[in-house]
This record gives C-alpha cells, structure tokens and sequence, in this order.
DNA sequence: CCCTCGATTGACT
DNA sequence: GTCAATCGAGGGC
C-alpha cells in the first residue's frame, strides 16, 4: 500500500483558476469506499471563473442554495445534477471568489473491475465524460459536497500524479458559445489522451496515452 | 404557480 | 452529424 498524499491548501493558493486547472491534468482522482477504491488519472478539466464569466454558476454573483459550495473556500466539493446525471467540481479559490474547476474525464487506474461493473460500457466509454465518470465511481448523489477533497473519501492525491506532454486549450464543452464567455479557452486536456471527451471514434492518440 | 432551460448522455438518421 | 429525455433550479408573475 502506497501512501496517498491529499491535495493540500497550498495547491490552491496563489494562482488563477486555470492554472489550477491545468495542474490536475495528470493527478489522480481516487473514491474510496466499502467496495475499495476507484478511480484514475483526470485527464480533462474545465475552469469556471466566477462572477465575470456568463457560464458559471456564480455568474453575476448568483448565490443560490445550489450554487452556496462555491462560496466555501477551496477544495470544496461541489457536486451537483443535471439532466440525471451528477457532475464533481473542485472549488478554487477563497470565499469571496466563487470559481471552481469542473472533472470532465479521468483515465482509470483503479478498481477498474468495480466501475465496469458500475457503469458496463466499452472502452472509453466508462469515464470520457463528466456524467460518465461519476456514475463509473459509483456516486449518485451530492452526499459529499461541502465536504473537502483534502480529507473526504473522494480526493485529489498528488503524490503518484503524471504529467502530460501537452495541454489543449479548447471552449468548453455545453456552453453558449454566442455568450460573452462562450468561447473563452477554459476548457484543458491532455493532448492525444483517448479518454478526453467528445473525441471522434476514431482520434489520433499519443503513445503512453500522452504522458511524459 | 408556471415556464424555461441546462457545466449531459445516449439513441438515432 | 441531429435530437429528445427528464427534472430541478431559477426567475417572472
């Protein structure tokens, strides 16, 4: 058993939340529970930047019963429901910045077996998108936000993390892109990592699924 | 109260 | 590629 090490305050502090963004590309996503843990390496993000940006939950200082965990500081956990499906974001910066950073897509490294059997899709299917991931780690409900990525059973472990050869800055995925935000490049990836969503059937990969 | 719409997914032409 | 399911949040009246 190797030691995990939870992301810290320090990750946050200090830089933009698409910096941060970028940062998790490569650190791995890890949900323990009864039946062990699950989990991968987050390959594709997304940051939300606040009260300026037209996509963002906070945006125009919208501070809602649904949207009130990213008002909690960083490393909250925000997850929330659309559609049926339930997506993880990871606050970013202090109170008074209500910003956070959406896990789009993860590459699996553990309990591989436990997430088939979570959500039973072939090939890249089981994680390549942010609904996806989330039911291939099994959580169907918001039981975790307002907890802290630090010390909850859905964590951000530095300690064993990768690193892409490259990043692909791109707009992000489901937003208006006629908005005064929708075409801002917020949304990152890991170039040539077949896990990255709302990639063509057949996309040119990378070797070693992009890493260095 | 009623209407609109979404940080998605999966099925289908 | 297109499109509908589906349901709660948010905003208008």
């Amino acid at each position: 058993m190797t030691t995990s090490q939870p992301a810290a305050q320090s990750f946050f502090t200090n830089r933009s939340t698409q910096a941060i963004a970028q940062d998790l590309l490569g650190t791995h996503l890890l949900y323990t529970n009864r039946r062990g843990t699950l989990g991968g390496l987050i390959v594709e993000a997304e940051a939300y930047v606040g009260t300026d940006d037209t996509a963002a939950h906070a945006y125009n200082g919208r501070r809602t019963p649904f949207s009130e965990p990213l008002y909690h500081g960083p490393g909250t956990i925000y997850i929330y429901q659309l559609r049926g499906f339930f997506l993880f974001d990871i606050v970013t910066q202090a109170i008074d910045q209500p910003q956070g950073v959406l896990i789009r897509a993860i590459e699996p490294t553990h309990g591989i077996e436990q997430m088939r059997l979570n959500r039973p899709k072939p090939g890249v299917e089981l994680t390549n998108g942010p609904g996806k991931l989330m039911g291939a780690l099994g959580i169907c409900d918001q039981q975790l936000t307002f907890q802290n990525v630090a010390d909850a059973p859905l964590m951000i472990d530095l300690a064993h993390r990768r690193y892409p050869q490259s990043i692909v800055a791109a707009p992000r995925i489901g937003v208006n892109s006629k908005a005064t935000s929708g075409q801002l490049p917020y949304r990152y990836y890991v170039a040539g990592n077949p896990y990255a969503s709302g990639l063509p059937k057949r996309q040119w990969q990378r070797t070693n699924h992009g890493w260095l």
